[in-house]
DNA sequence: GCCAACGTTGGC
DNA sequence: GCCAACGTTGGC
């Protein structure tokens, strides 16, 4: 069964944006360095998921878009990397600490459904989203993944 | 294993 | 830029 996912990004560092300029749209969802998260991640993600796109630490924050999942858990190659910020020195390719899964985008919203909006929505109510700060891979239920759409 | 100190996220 | 909420680190 087809499950549903939002993806926070801070649209400076990786955005919609960002993916839409990729090649065939798709791109590497990296850099995530919480284990909640990671979780999710690494043992629930699946191929063919829907994602809502959430854009955090901005002047519009909400829901920008809708991606697919296209590759499912990998070793994140940045945690191996000594350039990159997101460098974690306890991870090697043996014993890898973070993982990545691709998503292609697959809309982007006429408008961003703002984080006020869902805010005001009851049926939205009990979104991780709304109930968990700080948690940047969360699941969404079907229910919510409707609401969210029909919002546009 | 507890918990204080510190760091980060993320809305405002 | 502020700061609350949460996560992580590290001394004991």
């Amino acid at each position: 069964m087809k499950q549903y996912w939002l993806f926070k990004a801070e649209p400076d560092v990786y955005g919609i944006e960002h993916l839409a300029a990729e090649k065939k749209q798709t791109g590497r969802w990296d850099g995530i360095r919480n284990y909640q998260a990671r979780n999710f991640l690494r043992d629930q993600v699946a191929l063919d998921d829907e994602v809502l796109l959430y854009h955090s630490h901005c002047k519009q924050i909400g829901v920008v878009g809708t991606a697919r999942v296209v590759k499912t858990a990998y070793a994140d190659p940045t945690q191996f990397n000594p350039e990159s910020d997101y460098y974690d020195p306890k991870a090697s390719p043996d014993a890898p600490r973070w993982f990545s899964v691709d998503i292609c985008l697959q809309e982007k919203f006429p408008r961003i459904i703002l984080l006020a909006e869902i805010k005001q929505q009851p049926q939205l109510a009990e979104m991780v989203l709304l109930r968990q700060g700080r948690l940047s891979i969360q699941p969404v239920t079907p229910k919510e993944w409707k609401t969210i759409l029909g919002m546009q």
